[in-house]
This record gives C-alpha cells, sequence and structure tokens, in this order.
DNA sequence: TATGAATGAGTCTTCATTCAT
DNA sequence: CATGAATGAAGACTCATTCAT
C-alpha cells in the first residue's frame, strides 16, 4: 500500500517498459518462434520503437529468457500454492492438474513458447530444473508421504510426480491444437481419477 | 531381399547419397534445431560440397522434411509393428512403450528434433496425424476393444491412447536429457504397469 | 511553387535517399546491366550500406524498375511537352528529335539502360506502353491531322510516328558509342529534314 | 562435292556438333537471354551432356560469341550479296530493308539476341563493327555513287545508310513484338519508298 | 570423347544491433 | 530516455566450370 521507498519513479518506469516488452514478446514468439520473431515486430507490438527495446533488454535472447523467467516463475508459484492449499494428496494431484489445464486458455502464448526447442536450448540447465522441478518435486513429496502413510500403493515418487506431470502436458498441447473440447476441469478431472485409480489400487484390495 | 534389378546403378548412388545427406542432416538439427542448422554444416557433416546437397533437395525445408519423414515412417512401422504383434491388451500397451523406449538409445537424434516446434510447422497436417496418429490410434482400437470385452473398465480409448503417448514421450525426454538411468524396458514395464492398474482396476472390485 | 507543407522532414529525407540510391543503380546498372550490377556496388555508389538499400526498395528488381519509371517518365513529359509547344507538324517533328538528342549527353546511362532486353522484362507492358507509346502517339495524331489537311502526303501516321523513333533512337545510339560527333542540334536538325522531306514530296508536285 | 581432304572425320564431326549447340545455345538465348540462359538448358536442347559443351567451348561466353558470330556473319553475307545483285540504288535499298525483314520470321531467334545490352558488351568493337558496318558500308558506297551522278540529292551518304538500318531494325523489333501485321514486302517496300521519296525529292524539282 | 556428379564462388536478402539526433 | 535510420554479418540458393569415370 505505502509506496516503496526504494523503488525509484525511475524504477518503477523502468519496470513498467520491461514488462510491456516481455507481454509484446510473449505474444511475437507464440506467434512465430524465436527465431522467425523479429524484434521489430516485438516492438511495434509493445508500441515503442525498436531502439527502445535495446534500452531494457542487451539483446533478443535476453527478452526470451526474460519471458521465460516471468511465465515459468508464475506458472511455479501458481501450481505450488495450489497444491500447497491442498490437504489430501488426491486433491494435491487434482490440484496440480487442473490448475495447469484451467490456465491454458488464459496463457495460451506462454504455453506455446513453453515447448519449444529454443526453450530448453536457451535456458541454463540449473534454471529450467528450478522452474520446471520444483513444482514437481512437492508433488513427489506428497506422494512419497502418502505412500509412506499407505494411503498409497508404494511406488517410486518422483517417477510418479513427473508422469503426472507429462499427462498434464500432453492435455494442454493437445488443446493448444484444439484437438480437445471437454472443458478444462473435466479433463483434468478424468486425468486426477486416471492416475488415482493406479495409485489407490492395491490399497482398495 | 532379391536385388532390383530395376535399379541402375545411378539411382542406388543417388539413394545413397539422399541417405547420407538425410542422416548429416538429422545430426545437425538434432544439434542445432532447424533455423541455426546450417546447410553448409550439414554438407560439411556429409563430407560433400554445399552444392552438392542442392542436386538431392529443393531446398533446407525439404531435407528437414525428408528426415521428418524417414524417421517417423521407422517409428510408426515399428511400433505398428510391435503393437500387432502382441495379442493382449496389456502386451500391446507394453509393446508400444517398451518399442520407443529401446530405440531412444539408437535415435537419440531423430527424438530431439521430434519434440521441435518447427516439426510441427512444415509437416502437413495429414502427414502430421498419420505419421503420429495412426500408431495411437492402433492402440485407441485394442483400447475399445478390451474395453467392450470388459477386461478392463469403460474408458475414453482415445484419449488413454494419447495419455499414453503422452507418458512415453516424457520417459523419453527425461532420458534424452540424462534424467533417468533406469534400463529402458524397467522404465517401459512401470509405465505400463501404472497404465494397466489403472485400466483393470474397477474390474477387479 | 509553393513548398508542400505536408512534407515531413522525414519524408523529404526519405525521397532524398530514394533518389540517390535510384541515381546510383542508374549508374551501376548502366555500367553493367541489370545482372551484373551487383547491389552492393549500388550500395557503394550510393555512399550507403548495402541494407539500407533495403530500407527504400524491397528487391533489386524494384530499384531497376524504380530507375525506368523516374526516366521514362522523365523522357515522356519532355517530348510530349515540346511536341506540343511546336505548332506545325514540321517543329513538332523537329521538337521530338531534338528534344531526345539534345538529352544524350546528359542522360547518358538512361539511354544506356533503357536499349537492354531487362528493361522490357521487368515493365508491365501496360507502362511501357505508356511510356514509350504515348509520345509517338501524340507524334502520330499530328501527322494524321496534316495529311487531312494536305499538308503532307497521305501515310500511314503511326507508322510513321514510330518510324521517327527508330531514326531518333538509332542516332542517339550511335552517339553513345561515340559513333558521332556532329552537335546534337545539328544531327537532328538533318533528321527532321529527311523525314520532311519524305513527307513533302507529293504536296510539292 | 568431292570430299574435302584437308577435313578429318574428327574435325567434322566436331564442328557438327559446334553447330549443335550453336542452335541450341540460340534458341535457349533467345528465350532466356544471356545471363538466365543456363549451360545445363543449352545442353539439354542440345541433346548432350553438359560436360560436352565444354568440349567444344572454353565459356558460356564463347557460346554466346560464337552464336553471334555465325548469325552476323550470316546477315552480313545474306545482306551483301543481295545488295550487290541489285542495280540501282533504289533496288539497292530495297534489298537491304527487304532482305533483312523477310528474314525476321525464319531467324526470329537471331533477331531477338541481336538487340540485347549483352551482344554489344561482348563483341569486340572491332567485330561489331565488321559484322553491322560492313552491309551498311556498302549501302554508303552506293549512295555515294548514286549521289554524284545526281540519281538523288546531295546527301552524307554514311549517314543515311545508317538511317536505313535504323528504320530496318525499328521495323524487325515491332514485328518480333507482333506489333506489326502487313507483310514483311510490304512493309519492307513502304520503308523503301519513305526513303526513296526523301533521297529523290530535290531530283525531282 | 562423352558424361553428369560435384564443386564453391558469387549474390540477394534478412535482421539483430548500434548510434546519431 | 526515445527514436528509427543505418549497418553488415550471416545464410540460402544458383550455376559456370571441373573432373573422375
Amino acid at each position: 500500500m505505502a509506496r516503496n521507498p526504494s523503488k525509484t519513479r525511475q524504477q518503477v518506469l523502468s519496470e513498467f517498459r520491461r514488462t510491456e516488452i516481455v507481454d509484446a514478446a510473449r505474444t511475437v514468439f507464440a506467434r512465430r518462434g524465436f527465431t522467425n520473431g523479429i524484434v521489430d515486430e516485438i516492438a511495434k507490438e509493445a508500441g515503442i520503437a525498436k531502439g527502445t527495446v535495446y534500452l531494457y533488454f542487451r539483446s533478443k535472447t535476453e527478452i526470451y529468457k526474460a519471458v521465460l523467467a516471468h511465465d515459468l516463475e508464475f506458472l511455479k508459484r501458481n501450481t505450488l500454492s495450489q497444491v500447497d492449499a491442498a490437504n489430501t494428496l488426491r486433491d494435491k494431484i487434482g490440484a496440480f492438474v487442473r490448475g495447469r489445464l484451467e490456465n491454458v486458455e488464459a496463457k495460451k502464448e506462454f504455453f506455446r513458447i513453453m515447448d519449444t526447442e529454443t526453450a530448453s536450448m536457451l535456458l541454463t540447465r540449473k534454471q529450467h530444473r528450478e522452474w520446471l522441478r520444483e513444482p514437481v518435486s512437492r508433488l513427489a513429496s506428497a506422494i512419497a508421504e502418502a505412500s509412506k502413510r499407505n494411503e498409497i500403493r508404494t511406488v517410486p515418487a518422483e517417477k510418479v510426480a513427473w508422469m503426472i506431470d507429462d499427462l498434464t502436458r500432453g492435455a494442454i498441447q493437445r488443446r493448444l491444437q484444439g484437438q480437445e473440447n471437454a472443458l478444462p476441469a473435466e479433463d483434468a478431472e478424468f486425468i486426477s481419477n486416471f492416475i488415482w485409480a493406479s495409485l489407490a489400487v492395491e490399497v482398495h484390495r
């Protein structure tokens, strides 16, 4: 609420510009990919001049990284908070899948960028891990604990967590391609149930 | 088996060159992606001059398509034959997953190319479908039938088939990133079991 | 006359650059022809970088067209105004021939380009007609009228007009080759008289 | 009739091939111009392999020169013999103009090549002069003599001869462009008469 | 001789980045 | 800070010429 005294007017303005550029870049990169996404087009999309872009970013690659950083950070936070908010493993899995699928429509452009050759080529392995791996790890922990509590059968938690991620990614991809017309929530529900059915199976015996 | 007598020495040589170029291109595209894979580099990799490449392919794009066509065709045939050879649904699922995972080491470069934005942009939707969708559809049919025969619970066959594909792809990706050190067969086994556990569940009730 | 207030500084500068490039291109194309006139050479001749050329013209062909458009337009206007200013047919013929010959020295490069295979291949037939044909047609009309008024013998006006054009072009070519050392005016005078002598002949009977 | 003993079988064959190539080249150059006339296309047109072309000609340019040499030589001889065969100046002029115009249909390709930037750029000034100038000079001599004999008014013979050449060229060009549908002989007749009318004029007074 | 596959120099064109205003 | 004109390195593609067979 109170004006943060550490941020000067300049800094606020500067960050605002960076955000504008990142937003424009997201749109352009989603439309054309990294190589064909032209700086000029980003500038136009942002309503500024090409040169201005270079006042805020060292290079086209930096812009791209900024887009990824911003969006992956968002995705990470978002997923983490939703997973953390759920109490049972079943709900955590549901939260993970639904959380992402429900974001697809709103974050189409981001998801389109994510699955790109360039994305993985430009990020440090470390960065990539941190962003993508952390939510999965959180899920893995929950799985491990549930396993320990015998709520589910014994499984390699990490691996299963990644599999949940795989299923979610696949669903997202098909959604982006217009190959899926069910509601996101339904879709998520089905995936969660499918996973749960497998995990819970031995316990039910 | 029998030597095709209609193939002249020329044709054989010509096909050999095409193959050499496709092989070189696969390596280069896997290393750099489509845009950064320079024709000159492909030529060098193939041990020929740049101009020679253009004797066999009209354009860089055509080379890329040829790589995909060749490898996807292989993948399709391979998967189909293995799936068809299996008798039960459980085995078919196993064959699908294992068939792909066991290929990863040998076809690393191809799989690296596959998951690329460019791949889908350059292929006709028709081709893409035929290659990627057909094995999945085959699996879907088997699922549908097993469902009808009450071997598994009732599920949307197509969707589940795609999910199996998703899980396989994810496993392949982690394998390519060196994130997985289990044997492919073990990995495949786990995935198949995981799926089967979910599908078979209600029948056990 | 009045300075056009709608032209911004930018537009003026931009038009200036275009003109510079067109001028440089004229020189280069006259020296080497279209195919051998390299864009880089045009740029150097204009004292700018190669890339800059492409800020003002979409392609080498467009530059070439611009040269032709500019020069043919000038030639057309120039010829038309001089022909129109003359009162009698004899004077009109004289104006046509002299008008062009007197331009040779100043517009050497342009005339060198004009007689090129490429010139006609790159222009729309429509454009070509408009520029080259219109002055000839004007002359033809004058001939037709003079013929009707019995100032000259009866001749196919259009054909004779083209013949006057032929004679002028030939004279220009020889001039460009240094094969002619008479003054342009003298040369023109001789040609006009030669034509007039033929046209007027039956009237003298 | 008798076999020329100085020509070996080899030489005959060799000359035959050269002619074939020159013929093919004429066709291709007429179709595409020098720069766009590809050696490969010439070879195909001649029904031989590309490499073979280089057994007979050092370079593409040499082929082009050979085409010009052959055709200009033919044109020169043809014109000279027809002009020489005529007795009066009037007939000589008629022979010159008609001789060429009647050849247009048969030698379309050659005439199309002739009026090309490249033609003049590749020929030595000397060669060009010899071929184009000689027939004109012959005409000039006839004019000079007729002038001396008072059959025509006094004119600069050389210049008038070139003008006759100009008119003929113009007529040919329009014919090649399909802009003229009169018979060649009629066309030639009109031009000759037009010239003669001018030359004879003062004599008639 | 004849072939035609191979070569690589030469050109157009694009676009990330710089810099004078 | 903002601009957008200018730059030039980089890359796809063509085609005259060579050369092994």
